[in-house]
Parts: C-alpha cells; sequence; structure tokens
RNA sequence: GGAGGGGUACCAAAGCGGUCAAAUGGGGCGGGCUGUAAACCCGUUGACUUCGGUCUUCGAAGGUUCGAAUCCUUCCCCCUCCA
C-alpha cells in the first residue's frame, strides 16, 4: 500500500496538486529522481512551520529519490510577495548568510547524509542569481513571461487589487523562481519541485518556463497549508516560533508543544510528523488520546534531537506533570541564585522577574493575585512574600517556581 | 493632479475639551472544570510603586487651554471616488 513515494504522500495526507499525477507516479515508480525545495532564509532556523516539506524530503530519501535543498540566497534578498500582504524587510546579506549556514544544520538533522545516492544535495540559489546578466536574462528568460499572465497570479492580484505596491522587485520574485527550477533541471537533472500550495503558481511558472525554453517536462506537487483545530496556521503561537533548533526553543518545550496537539490534530500529526506506520496510527484511534500525544511528543522530538534527548523531554515532562517531582536533571531552565540572598529573603516578584516567567513586576503582582504563581505547586498569596532558605524542603538545593500550569522553573541554591 | 475619509493599546474598533491608562469584541495570560485537549464559566491585560500615588502612551513635531486622544498649524503615511 505504501509502497510508491507518491502513494505514501497522499495516504499521509501531504497531497495538495500536482502538475500531472499519474505521469509522475509513473515516472518514480520507475526510476529514481531528484525532486527539490526551495526555502526562505530571512529566519535565523527553520520552524515547525516548514516541517512538511522536511518531512517531503525524508520520504524522497525512503524511496531512494534524491532530495535538492534550495537555501534562497538569492531570492531571499529579493522577498517573495506570495502571501504576503506588504513588502516585507530586506535583510542585511550577511544575516542572510549566516541564516543559510543556521539552516542547513537543521536539514542535517533530518536528513540521511550518509547514503550517496540520498544524501542531500544543498544549493545556494545566490550562486547562479548573483551573477546574471540582466539584458542576457531578459532574452532567454523573460521573454517566456508575459505580463498579462503575471498580472494574473495571485500573489499579484491580492497586491493590486488592494491598492499595496508591489515593488518591480518583488514583482520579479517569480521569474527568479522559474529560473531556479530551471537551473536545477539543467544542471542538477532536477525534474520536480516540491512546496506549499502558496506555491503553486511559482512552482508552475517553473514547469513552464523548462517546457518552454529547454522543451523538457518537469512536474510540480504542492503540500496543503496545514492549519491546527483552532485555526492558525502551524508553526507560530502567541510564545513566539516552535523553532527547530535547541538554541532557540528547547528540547523539553519541543516535546510540550507536541504534547498539547488538540485532541483534533492528533492523528493527523502522527501520520504526517512521524514515521509510525499508518496501520500503527489508525490501531491507536481506539487507544487512549494522551498516550497517543506522548506517541507523538516522544516521536517528533526523537527525530529532531536524538532518542536521548527525547527521552529526557519525557522524563521532564512526567516528572512536571504526573509525579510532581523536582530534579536538577530535568529539561526545565534552571536559575542560580546566591545562597546567602535567601538568607536575607528575596521578593517573589524580583525572583519571578528573574527567572523570566514574567516580564514585569506588574504582570508578577497580577499573576499573584489571580493565584497564578506557585513556589513548590503552593501559590503565592502575596507579593510582598520573600522566599527563604525555608521554601527548599528538606535541605534541598532546589525549588520549583512556576507560573500557570506549564511554566515551571528550577532555582538552584549556589554559594 | 482634483474631491473626500482616515491613522487610537497585540489586532479590530469606539471616544471627538476634564469623570480617559482610554468603551466593546477578538487574541493573550491566569483561575475553575477536565485529560498537560477542546468547549464553557470567572478574573486579568502600559510601566513603576513605600499601594497614597507617580511616570509614559491615542501617526510625528509644534501651538491654544487651568486642562487635549479630543481644538489649531505644519509634516508623514494610508484608504475611497474622479482624472
Amino acid at each position: 500500500m505504501e509502497n510508491s513515494f507518491l502513494k505514501e504522500f497522499k495516504n499521509r495526507e501531504y497531497f495538495n496538486q500536482c502538475t500531472n499525477f499519474d505521469e509522475l507516479e509513473l515516472l518514480m515508480s520507475k526510476k529514481k529522481v531528484r525532486a527539490y525545495i526551495g526555502f526562505d532564509c530571512t529566519a535565523k532556523s527553520l520552524h515547525v512551520g516548514s516541517l512538511l516539506q522536511i518531512m517531503c524530503l525524508r520520504m524522497l530519501q525512503k524511496y531512494g529519490h534524491q532530495p535538492i535543498v534550495l537555501l534562497g540566497g538569492g531570492t531571499t534578498r529579493i522577498g517573495d510577495p506570495s502571501g504576503k500582504e506588504e513588502t516585507r524587510k530586506v535583510l542585511p546579506e550577511k544575516e542572510i548568510e549566516k541564516n543559510i549556514k543556521n539552516i542547513q544544520n537543521v536539514f542535517k538533522k533530518f536528513l540521511n547524509t550518509k547514503n550517496p545516492k540520498t544524501r542531500p544535495i544543498f544549493v545556494n540559489n545566490y550562486k547562479w542569481l548573483g551573477k546574471l546578466n540582466y539584458i542576457k536574462f531578459l532574452r532567454d528568460i523573460g521573454k517566456h513571461f508575459t505580463i498579462n499572465k503575471m498580472l494574473n497570479f495571485d500573489s499579484v492580484k491580492l497586491r493590486l487589487d488592494r491598492e499595496q505596491s508591489l515593488s518591480y522587485m518583488e514583482f520579479n520574485y517569480m521569474i527568479l523562481q522559474a529560473y531556479d527550477f530551471l537551473e536545477l533541471n539543467r544542471s542538477k537533472n532536477c525534474i520536480l519541485q516540491i512546496g506549499g500550495s502558496d506555491q503553486w503558481g511559482n512552482i508552475v511558472n517553473g514547469v513552464d518556463l523548462i517546457r518552454r525554453h529547454s522543451n523538457k517536462t518537469s512536474y510540480g506537487l504542492t503540500t496543503p497549508l496545514i492549519t491546527l483545530a483552532s485555526g492558525a496556521k502551524m508553526g507560530k503561537t502567541e510564545k513566539g516560533a516552535i523553532w527547530l533548533d535547541e538554541k532557540l526553543l528547547s528540547p523539553y518545550d519541543y516535546f510540550q508543544f507536541w504534547r498539547n496537539t488538540d485532541d483534533k490534530d492528533v492523528f493527523r500529526f502522527l501520520k504526517m510528523f512521524t514515521d509510525l506506520k499508518l496501520s500503527e496510527v489508525e490501531n491507536m484511534k481506539d487507544g487512549n488520546i494522551n498516550d497517543a500525544k506522548v506517541l507523538l511528543a516522544e516521536s517528533a522530538t526523537k527525530m529532531l534531537y536524538g532518542s536521548d534527548k527525547a527521552k529526557k523531554a519525557l522524563k521532564t515532562s512526567l516528572e512536571t506533570f504526573s509525579n510532581k517531582i523536582i530534579s536538577e536533571n530535568s529539561n526545565l531552565p534552571v536559575i542560580k541564585i546566591k545562597k546567602s540572598e535567601f538568607e536575607i529573603g528575596v521578593n517573589i516578584l524580583d525572583v519571578v522577574v528573574r527567572s523570566k516567567l514574567l516580564n514585569s513586576k506588574s504582570e508578577a503582582r497580577r499573576s499573584i493575585k489571580d493565584r497564578g504563581v506557585k513556589i513548590n505547586d503552593i501559590p503565592v498569596e502575596q507579593d510582598s512574600y520573600s522566599i527563604s532558605l525555608s521554601d527548599f524542603k528538606n535541605n534541598s538545593t532546589l525549588c520549583k517556581l512556576s507560573h500557570g500550569k506549564k511554566k515551571h522553573v528550577i532555582i538552584k541554591l549556589v554559594n
């Protein structure tokens, strides 16, 4: 049943549209191909919003195809207008280069880099876009695009309809992306571009360009835009993005993100974001949904951070929510405070702010009034409360400070 | 280029001389219920505070006034209609 890339692609609900499904299916079942996905390098790393695309790359590898990861060093300098209501700021070049390095590391965690036949090929489109000759480009490539058609693309139309300005620079974005595909088709024999549904227009442009320019067939495939049951886009929460990078979001918080998945999303996410067999996922529907969430969290964390860190995150999660144990070896943030400070006592407001649990004393005061600040799971009654050595039970050097049910910090006494 | 409308907190949107740190809705945060879910209910949502208050905020800069988000001047930006 899951015997081909495209079949599994569909079964796991990755599928949105394809330029020619049957033909592509036939081609990919007969031989191994190269496919690419482009990534924007606007941010310092990737977050779960890109995870589905990463899963696509993994699946390509699984079926023996070779993924090409295009890091848009060139196109990021321009800015994709798709889905954007306004021009976004253009980043300094140095920053883009830095982002690219960082983002590349994320892929190395998710993808198999050993097998020479399927290991990812990293390319940066600045390499070719950066040295384009304008006149030559217009003559070779520009002639294949009509303004009439370009004006009809959603990305462009949306802007024009709202009378929002669209710079000539941005207007060219789609041509550059199409050119990327052409370039990869020529130099790497890449015949497929995958992307999110918002990239459909850009992708089709590339397929067209390859046909017109080189008289060759290529394919485009898109994934749906994933929204959470709540309707929000995946990836950004109020607290910040769910980064795929330890430096920006701890493995424990990553684990918790998945652990707290909405009931309605759990099985879909198990299919999409884990390597579990589809039959296993189906079986889980009869079980306890919380077990399914734990499995989802564990699998997702393991995929990114490896088994040890996933286990540790799970352990911390259990300690924090089930057993209510405080342990130094957990993944909870630890703040160290000198023992001497507690001998005189430290005001709770100061500690809460120092621990970054809340941003200001006013917030802390409010939260205490709402019984939201807890020391060792006991609500703090007064904002004048002073934390002292007596809060460290049984001569422990640790004490847990919490804001709400889910945010906890360990305070550690040091000399 | 001509005519009109508008810029208010995270977002949307009221207020149009004092009772405005600014109605209301959404979002966020906390509490309750539960299952670390959803739905629902309650509270809260500028900062600092010795809890008396103090300071900063309504596109920007000036001005009028005892007193301005509210009135005047200049500037910047956005929208609608016409050319």
